[in-house]
DNA sequence: TATAAAGCCGAGTGAAACGGTAGGGATTAA
DNA sequence: TTAATCCCTACCGTTTCACTCGGCTTTATA
């Protein structure tokens, strides 16, 4: 029941990119810093993050990674789905139930449902938009404390 | 994010000695046959339940599994605990935050608590006892459509 | 038009966790 | 005494994780 790395930072890097939309393509590497991850490592996040249709890109030089949305219109669900491949706990729960045979029988499987119903509204309601207003209140917040 | 089998099997192990409560002590073989796993990866499973206080032993011929409490004063919550370690999607929520030092600057922090404390009330109020509950009708149901 | 800065892509890799097995030991009812 | 139990340690093959590497293509710009 753990998030992998790649949930944590690719969620992050959209943010960043959020945070910076409107101001054309931010390159690999500068997101990279900003979030202290590996550029190679992040490539591939990015990777499957255009895939799923979440970012775009500019190649060539002073090219980089868009978002091909509005950050409020980008749900948190949409973009761990494409970095995880899904967001369900276990794989009795979602689209294809009948991978696991007894599922009528196993005791276990009312509370994945209910347990999965509530994560999806979660992810689902969540907006990389709304993540990314946090962040820049929070930095600014941090800002502030240092200067005074 | 996915839950491992450890969690799915020791869950349902639990209940089934649930089911079974007050009826003496359930052999080890009587639950992995009844659940269809393997016996000596479930015993660890039940040495993980034991030392965290959810189960207790009878031990020699006639001997077996017990719970140590009614299934209605067993949450899913503890079980899995038990379990898997811990039911934290990331470090950086719950008891030892300051694992991550950017976790006041992280911008994925506020997500994963929202999510965290959901998850946690989902896992904390279903207990044990309604889960068997739920297992016993479903079971009832099956027979009484075989029947006619 | 050459160059450097960017993204694109496939393959490889060490470590850890997962899911399970094997084999022997201790305990106890019959 | 025997057979049915739980108790414990160790091992092991496979998969996933979290990266890394090296070479390619595209494109702005000097």
């Amino acid at each position: 029941m753990k998030f992998s790395t790649k949930g944590t930072y690719g969620l992050r890097a959209v943010v960043e990119l959020a945070a910076r939309y409107g101001e054309g393509p931010v390159s690999l590497a500068a997101v990279a810093a900003e979030q202290g991850i590996s550029e190679a490592y992040l490539e591939q996040l990015m990777r499957s993050l255009k895939k799923a249709g979440i970012v775009t890109t500019a190649r060539g030089k002073a090219g980089g990674y868009l978002l091909t949305r509005a950050p409020e219109q980008i749900s948190v669900l949409e973009t761990l789905r494409a970095l995880e491949g899904s967001t369900d706990i276990v794989d009795c729960v979602g689209s294809d139930a009948n991978i696991c045979e007894n599922a009528c029988i196993c005791s276990a499987r009312p509370l994945f449902l209910k347990l999965q119903s509530r994560i999806n509204a979660v992810l689902q309601e969540t907006t990389i938009g709304e993540l990314a207003e946090d962040h820049i209140e929070q930095k600014k917040r941090i800002e502030h404390a240092r200067l005074s």
